[in-house]
DNA sequence: GCTAGTTTCAAACAAGCGTTTGAAAACCTT
DNA sequence: AAGGTTTTCAAACGCTTGTTTGAAACTAGC
């Protein structure tokens, strides 16, 4: 007991801990952004849930988009070092053999979950907001993610196409998308559409089983074979 | 010819189709809105785009949300229809017979493939449109979608429940919420990520081809064996 | 040709926005 | 304790927002 509070960094008192007005601003503001999104988010509301004054957010930040960046910046710079780490050293221990689909799956959700559920680092509500940002049509967000994610996106890719060297380069890119889409889809959790599964009250903010339940469901649809000219028609020439 | 002619609805002239202030509202809207979201998207650039009378939105229309669910509900509507009788052909065409998860998937698409070659009534422009729309998190987008999908949804996890009777009703549920974020994602185009895909520039407009990737994808993911505890420990145990 | 109803229009409304300012307060170093 | 730097604060700036207003223009029906 006295030992592990020794290990803990100094904090002077345990009773409240009175964070300084920058992180006071970015916890406020990473949940605001969150739940009404970036444009429907005044800095005023921002500054009055954070109690600091409506000039603080500009004297630290500069402007909203800056703020807003910096509000992603936090938590995914960490996040997305976690999960280039993990990928390199799952591909050290395998050697020259290509990784399986499931292990670069599962390369890409781990760091998501520890942030999932470290309280500490925004927990659930910075992957609302993560899977919110992709959606968002804002030029600066955009730009923003994309420069964010460059280097993640190709370290995948190259995983991806060697866990899959039948697929075309093309193919696995497409396809790679569509995980990005299920997964940022899902970690927004979208109450709109709540009709769609009636979630056991346990289960609805339990993250880890909602990405059990994704997993294999992505693992399968990579691997599945490509459609053929046959397949197509069956798909689209009907009526 | 001129009783094809006869056959058109009366139209006055050939030449130039003076669309009424209603619709033209309605078209630079849904137009705006995908391009900048609906909170970025002012009554008065949309106003000027149509080339009306500031007034005349709210005279028309009511409010700004009202009018933007106008936008959706005026594709939306046909478009959501379309699916339910498509469905409802195929469950007639197989009797007492489960439906194929491809040809439940391809109820789902056709009709959107149908919007989104037919330029007259919004083509792609409301595809991604409605895909932002899924992430917007404005209450009553939310809300208004959720009512508008209700109907659907239930159908089609229905459908699906009988295809794959193998899965727990509940596994079900979550597998057609990731087949959504998919097909929602994908329809959005966030150009964000388009360092994802390096298009062919000749396929990046190209949604049938595009679904035709899809569409297997989603398939093989649907029919997924169910992950077990075994499993689970793989995914999420390791470090 | 007049009247009743619908649609357009320019102008204004109050409210909220992001940002800036300059002085007061707090902090830290010497 | 003094001086210089950093941070807070109330107030205001100029601008845009969605919405309303009341008069003008238009479109039928008798």
């Amino acid at each position: 007991m006295a030992i592990s509070a020794i290990q803990k960094p100094a904090r002077p008192a345990d009773v409240i801990v009175e964070v300084d007005t920058k992180s006071r601003i970015l916890d406020a503001a990473e949940e605001l952004f969150m739940e009404h999104g970036f444009e429907a988010t005044s800095l005023r509301l921002i500054t009055t849930a954070a109690a600091v004054n409506l000039a603080a957010a500009n004297y630290h930040f500069g402007s909203k988009e800056e703020l807003f960046q910096a509000v992603l910046t936090r938590r995914l710079d960490p996040m997305n070092q976690d999960r280039m780490q993990l990928l390199t050293s799952y591909e050290m221990a395998a050697g020259n053999k290509a990784l399986t689909c499931e292990v670069i799956i599962s390369a890409m959700f781990i760091p998501a979950l520890k942030l999932a559920h470290d309280q500490s680092r925004g927990g659930k509500n910075f992957l609302r907001l993560l899977g919110r940002a992709y959606a968002d049509p804002a030029p600066f967000i955009r730009e923003f993610l994309s420069h964010q994610y460059a280097e993640m996106i190709a370290r995948y890719r190259a995983a991806f196409a060697r866990a899959l060297p039948h697929l075309p380069r093309e193919e696995v890119s497409w396809r790679l998308h569509f995980v990005m889409g299920a997964l940022s889809y899902t970690l927004a959790g979208t109450d709109a559409l709540k009709v769609i599964a009636q979630f056991h009250p346990n289960e609805v903010n339990n993250d880890e089983l909602l990405l059990k339940r994704l997993a294999p469901f992505l693992a399968a649809g990579l691997r599945a074979p490509m459609a053929n000219a046959s397949d197509a028609h069956q798909w689209f020439q009907e009526t």
